[in-house]
DNA sequence: TATGAGTATTAGGCACTCTTAACATTATGT
DNA sequence: ACATAATGTTAAGAGTGCCTAATACTCATA
């Protein structure tokens, strides 16, 4: 048989997940932050954390903070893994935008069988991070050491997008705007100004934009062109 | 958006496609060989059968023969067409075997949007059949005039593979058997006897095997080399 | 200290899709 | 004509994953 489908139930794919990247964007993994990144109701992630409990597959702490146990990781790096993967397939294979890959490969990583995931991986040479710039699960990837969020560049230095992490990917909206904008991994701009409520001015392909203060605080980028 | 999420519910476009299929490989439509394809329960068939009907997809007929509606005919062939696209997509593109893409697409039809299969028909030059010899609905593929099914032909008579019909896709082993032996579309072969119950001893590449009757007279094959 | 914000849980329920067991009907073959 | 096979339906139930409403607990701060 190609691919023993989903050994896991779907949702725990799912909640796994949105579990690691809540992790990866730094935000305190309780349930009502898997409910608003899932959108679904707060009942309704008590219970699943239940069920992955009993699965073995997360631990919940005392605190109500909630981790991925070894196996949950491994599914969790497992559907990273694919849906990023499967984004830089989306738009270098098939030419899609970036915006139409992120919702696709939505999708996507939970069809995607080992067998597929290694002739994506061929086809694309190994690639480690996502075309928004967020690293494979599995890759070497090392995020470079000088790596700060975009509100911290001074007004009037130049700046190289290094990645939009997962948590602006799901934003509506968001990677429209951005795609638009061309502020995106590998792209340079040069930040104008900051206003009081820190929103940015900055300039990409000679072209200025405001950038609202949450988002930059969550962009990532190396100082310099 | 980029795709409206499945507006008909999953299991809906697993029958359509399973009514679909039956039909085109001239089986009668009634829930038992429903059930047999999918390998779901007669009960479960009858539930769904029902809810087709109610959902205007399906139409039961006196003799208890099920054909399309409209809109049934829609959704079944466009997830065949799907199903098909990306058995091509898998084999060409990705480099799987048949066997493996078979299966694989089974899951990534349901998740294929308008978009990729755009970029996907792009990317593949518009083909008109799934590697196994089967139409892809929409193109303007015409079944040779002179295709009959293998059985068909004389002993010591020459033949080129049409088409595997889906319902021999979907016996276990099947698909690996006629791939180890070449018997595949656009492959000829020689029939050398047939034994009284039916089995053919066919040769490909100088390989000579046996083929089982109902096998034999499903395989569609023009005659001469 | 009281109030409100944020968080988690319980209880009850629903839609979907499947199961087995039992039964009723219809076709087929000897 | 009768036995057998094939087909479809009813009934009861299970698992999954979601919902709303109501409840309870923990904080921080006015």
């Amino acid at each position: 048989m190609a691919y023993e489908p989903t050994e896991h139930h779907p949702a725990f794919e799912e909640y796994s997940e949105a579990i690691y990247e809540l992790a990866e964007d730094g935000v305190p993994v309780i349930q009502a932050r898997i409910s608003e990144r899932l959108d679904v109701s707060r009942p309704a992630v008590s219970e699943m954390v239940r069920r992955m409990e009993r699965e073995d597959l997360v631990k919940v702490h005392e605190s109500g903070e909630i981790t991925l146990t070894s196996e949950g990781k491994e599914l969790a790096t497992t559907i990273v893994r694919r849906h990023r993967l499967a984004e830089c397939f989306l738009t270098d294979v098939l030419g899609l935008n970036w915006t139409d890959a992120h919702s696709e490969a939505g999708r996507w990583e939970h069809v995607i069988s080992p067998t597929v995931e290694e002739a994506m991986l061929r086809a694309l040479g190994d690639p480690d991070t996502c075309p928004h710039g967020n690293p494979i699960p599995g890759s070497n990837y090392q995020e470079p050491q000088d790596a700060v969020v975009l509100s911290k560049i001074d007004a009037g230095e130049s700046f190289t997008v290094v990645r939009i992490p997962e948590e602006l990917e799901w934003e509506p909206g968001q990677l429209e705007f951005l795609e638009s904008t061309g502020l995106m991994p590998g792209r340079s701009g040069v930040v104008h100004s900051f206003a009081p409520d820190g929103t940015a001015t900055v300039e990409v392909d000679d072209n200025p934009f405001g950038v609202g203060g949450p988002t930059a605080e969550r962009i990532v980028v190396t100082p310099g062109a």
